[in-house]
DNA sequence: AAGGTTCACATACCTTGAGTACGTACCGAG
DNA sequence: CTCGGTACGTACTCAAGGTATGTGAACCTT
């Protein structure tokens, strides 16, 4: 006894197509986001292993049947979750560099943006935290390379531009990479403490000094020493 | 037929005790060191969950009975590794620090120290990359807290304090944070890179040059901004 | 409108691997 | 020498990821 679909029947009026496709499609991505949906649920709150297969298909009110017709593993479903964390996020990052064109203020807006998104437990969890076990390395930094990495690359290159300073590509990666990493770390520090409020206003401070520093530097037309050559 | 012990018989001589403890201890020890040996070869390769208890025991020419007895699981074999790879890296880097009492040359020489590690796989596999989906958050951060991130806290009061700035603990631990996870995420770019020696140049130019905002700073009496206040 | 085709699942099964229960040999103490 | 306990080895259980195959509903064709 094959069980009913759960898809509620809508009728079909053939000049009115639905938002989006034939109605096969829509119910198939429906399920789709439908696993996608469980899934990043019960990886933030058990963990990518600690999550069964027949955990997410029956939250998910689907078989095992529906999950391999869509995804190609429990790999591929963790990097379907993956990708629209990191998407969101990303967005929200972009969102708050809009209509801040002064590099330095742009700056401490991005840096305020990322502490929120880093304190988000799904973010934390799954990009922060299993994203480079389950992922793998490689893959991880390729997904990151093109979402909010990119966003620090961008505020970082504003920042570096304003002063007396001509990096080039490889040093302008560089100083990317720390700041990136120095923002993430900070943002671990901020999602584990007890006071998150005053955690990020210390590290707003701490960061924020470390701008002044730069600023203070380039004032005073400090150059940097030329970026090694590659001897190849 | 239980198969007969592989440990080479070394004759018992009363006065003379084997350098720890009785045969038995000697014997035991041996084996368990020989897992971790496997272990951190297996995990480093092929990651923890690519790793089977299996080929782990294999390798080390025992049986599952022989990991049971010395450790709760398969978890528990992990954590033994990490400790150890933990430990020794922290050893390195302690080593680099002797003998620098300027603050900022210390800091320099914790740098390069920090950059030759972070580019050991092993390493990176077991502590960056499978430590903290493993262990989970909370006990990454606890076993990292005592051993690598104790000694860039170390420098970093160093620097701190050579400085015009009295901060309080939580600002010096937030600062430390902020380098632990730049130069985390540096020496990631090191490792990841092609050229690792430019990289590792491209590195040490880009934070000796936030160092040099610091030393800028300290040197025109820039106040930093009092750390806010805990409310409760 | 009827028929065939294809897609979107459901069901049943296989396989791997972590963990457990229990048996046994060897070391050490008396 | 023997007796107890430690340090394993052996055989099993069970959960979970993956696979092979069946089936009905939706789409397309005429």
């Amino acid at each position: 006894m094959p069980k009913p679909s759960v898809h509620k029947l809508v009728p079909k009026v053939p000049g009115v197509p639905g938002v989006g496709g034939t109605r096969r499609q829509q119910y198939s991505a429906s399920t789709k986001r439908g696993l996608v949906d469980v899934a990043e649920q019960l990886f933030t709150q058990h963990g990518y292993a600690g999550t069964s297969l027949d955990a997410i298909v029956g939250g998910a009110e689907v078989t095992k049947g529906a999950l391999y017709h869509h995804f190609s593993g429990k790999q591929a479903l963790f990097e379907a979750v993956f990708e629209r964390v990191e998407a969101e996020a990303s967005r929200a990052i972009q969102k708050s560099l809009k209509e801040n064109p002064d590099p330095w203020t742009k700056a401490r807006a991005g840096l305020e943006a990322f502490l929120v998104v880093v304190q988000d437990p799904t973010y934390r969890r799954i990009v922060i935290q299993e994203g480079p076990s389950v992922l793998g390395y490689e893959r991880f930094r390729e997904q990151e390379e093109r979402s909010t990495f990119a966003n620090v690359l961008d505020i970082v290159r504003a920042v570096l531009e304003a002063g007396p300073w001509d990096l080039d590509e490889d040093m302008q990666q560089t100083f990317a990479r720390i700041f990136f990493g120095a923002m993430s770390s900070a943002g671990e520090a901020v999602a584990g403490s007890d006071d998150a409020v005053a955690a990020a206003a210390r590290v707003e401070t701490a960061i924020g000094f470390i701008i002044s520093g730069f600023q203070a530097l380039a004032d005073a037309g400090v150059e940097l020493p030329e970026s090694p050559e590659q001897p190849r």
